[in-house]
DNA sequence: TAGATTGTTAATCGATTAACAATC
DNA sequence: TAGATTGTTAATCGATTAACAATC
């Protein structure tokens, strides 16, 4: 891994997408695979997977192709799953337990190590062998593991509050499903938004385009 | 609502970004805004904002701006969102059950009138209000009620054998929270994909990214 | 060596930004 | 009318695609 140097968004974007691929192709036994193929099976072209791989440096051959191990072992290191994370997630409602017992976390090189509600009824309850904690055990929490990300699974109301409070006990890397602009409070922050409403809307949209079109012909 | 020819995606998917603060701006009483303001508010650039209107029509009015009322309900009707939907989801797990109880159809238009799953424990048991039933009832209840969008919250190996019998039922609309690629099969099926992993990918590469920013410095 | 496929430079395409005349 | 802000055209910027020499 070389060179690196401003990437843009849309080829970060990317990045997931061909690990997911890659790693179905080794466990297909694939061991090498062209710009070419895995543009195809993508639905990309040919050259901007290379110029996505050569952002990072050159790790193909020339008449070979890529290895499909190295390759995903480059990208692996690309997104830096080796380095351990320490997470906490923050609401343990329908979403925040469906993340924590869905998400595999371990091959990203995260720890869950803490969950918090503010719900009675939860607090004490276990989700992936982790007790669910009140939320005013946060700062406690966070003096004693210094956990580095934290997961918000709150509502939006409930998102400003917290972030402060996540932010001045040092962590700055946030996985935000509620509908709070975090960086509208800070700028040293590294915000992921996952807006499954913004999704289905974008869905409708395309339903209700799709079905205009079809009635104009 | 006129114009609207081709619009790009990167523009579909601001829409419901405007949607949400267009809303919230209602909610605190706030008349009119001005491309200016609700650029700064949103992070985007004042001709970006009359870029993107400006693909379905004029909505503002020079000297004062937008009304915001009109202009939400403008993007309501593009969004399609009083079109009624019928859903269906498949995969009542952690995150089926997630979606299920959490996301907000209605105000989208969309009605969710069934959910299957082909665990025994769970066939019988209500989500919302809706009785789960048997993954194998689902060409009998297709039949009869019709449902024109389904919500894929199955794992990756049951979603092409699934997807091939929601196909042949006649659903053409996805939310498609699996890791199959529903497009391989399907030129004429519009497919909205929820990969909350290839978010989480995401932030680990912006961490290690900043993390090694900042230890060079 | 000949064939294949990369890495990389140049050309094209599309999206964002800037500018400004139109007009409320 | 003067000031403000839109709608829209032109300029810039960035991303994707095409082309091809380098090389395995």
């Amino acid at each position: 891994m070389a060179k690196r140097d401003n990437i843009s968004m849309l080829v970060v974007r990317r990045l997931p997408r061909y690990y997911r691929f890659l790693t179905e192709l080794q466990a297909e036994g694939v061991m090498r695979i062209s710009s070419k193929e895995l543009a195809d099976k993508m639905h990309l072209t040919a050259s901007q997977v290379r110029q996505d791989f050569n952002c990072f440096g050159g790790f193909g051959q020339q008449g070979y192709g890529y290895s499909v191990e190295q390759l995903k072992n480059e990208i692996e290191s690309i997104l830096g799953l080796k380095e351990q994370k320490k997470a906490i997630l923050v609401g343990a409602g329908n979403l925040g337990r469906a993340v924590a017992s869905h998400m595999a976390f371990e091959p990203k090189g995260i720890s869950l190590i803490g969950i918090f509600d503010k719900n009675e009824k939860l607090i004490g309850t276990r989700l992936r062998n982790v007790i669910i904690s009140d939320t005013n055990q946060i700062e406690l929490f966070c003096k004693k593991y210094m956990p580095n990300l934290a997961i918000l699974c709150v509502p939006k109301e409930a998102a400003q509050q917290l972030s402060r409070r996540l932010y001045t006990m040092g962590i700055r890397y946030y996985w935000n499903f509620s509908h709070y602009d975090l960086t509208n409070d800070y700028t040293d922050v590294v915000v992921e938004n996952v807006h499954m409403s913004d999704s289905l809307l974008t869905l409708c949209y395309r339903i209700s385009d799709d079905m205009e079109a079809k009635s104009r012909r």
